[in-house]
DNA sequence: CGCCAGGCCGTGT
DNA sequence: ACACGGCATGGC
């Protein structure tokens, strides 16, 4: 018996991924389809998820002009690429010391587990690779999450600080909100939908919500260009 | 100039 | 378990 407390978690274990997914159709609507992840191969989509880590994705695109100009955004290159060069292809967005060790650990799982094959570790049940993701350094549950959605084709869902305010300011979880509290909640607004619905929908809403960052303008002020991006995300608490 | 960007990690309570 | 500072660089 757990009293009121649990018939109220209970009651908005069903309300609350409701009115979340009420919010996403707002900005499906208001800012379309995004087709993401901006990148061209699945490699590019994971050393883009390492290196766009509290880092401008402008920053992001110069390390990997970098890169692919030097054919290195290939498993071969980054497995011959001294981490030293490395570090310097990848300065443009910051953390090059971690980063570069990160993106060389990554090639370093994927080589000793999946033969150096990305398509062997698309197969594996993402319930294995995620922990195995989580153990490799410079991998917290965002990374983990975005490289299991957009490289590996995993309906995984991706939790970042847009989204965090998102259900934390319209009052769908308490402000104490852990990672996982708010993907089980980002979850359950799509299980009713066949498995490759909610993959798309998934796939939407963390590039949506990542759009509306993007025209924000800053986290203070109201923006003329963006006022629905202010009222999503700067929405008054509770 | 100061703040921020599509986090993560080590350390101190 | 949780808060907090450091990590590097470039844009605005």
């Amino acid at each position: 018996m757990r009293g009121v407390a649990s018939r109220a978690t209970q009651s908005s274990a069903s309300v609350m991924p409701a009115r979340l997914r009420a919010l996403y159709t707002r900005l499906l609507e208001a800012y379309g389809p995004q087709q993401w992840w901006p990148a061209k191969t699945p490699l590019e989509v994971i050393v883009g998820a390492y290196l766009t880590q509290n880092t401008a994705w402008t920053s992001v695109e110069k390390s990997l002009q970098n890169l692919e100009g030097r054919g290195l955004l290939t498993v071969e290159g980054l497995r011959e690429v001294s981490e030293e060069e490395l570090r310097i292809h990848i300065r443009p967005s910051g953390y090059m010391t971690r980063k570069a060790a990160a993106i060389k650990a990554f090639i370093a799982l994927l080589d000793s587990y999946y033969g150096g094959s990305l398509e062997k570790l698309a197969e594996e049940a993402p319930e294995i690779v995620r922990p195995r993701l989580l153990e490799l350094p410079g991998v917290g549950p965002e990374t983990a999450d975005a490289i299991l959605l957009y490289a590996l084709g995993q309906p995984a869902m991706v939790v970042d600080e847009y989204l965090r305010r998102l259900v934390t300011r319209h009052g769908l979880l308490p402000a104490s909100a852990r990672y996982m509290d708010i993907q089980q909640l980002a979850l359950g607004a799509f299980q009713g939908d066949d498995p490759a619905t909610r993959r798309q929908h998934h796939n939407e809403f963390h590039a949506v919500i990542v759009e509306v960052g993007k025209r924000h303008c800053g986290r203070v002020a109201r923006c003329e260009g963006c006022p629905l991006a202010y009222d999503l995300l700067n929405a008054p608490i509770g």
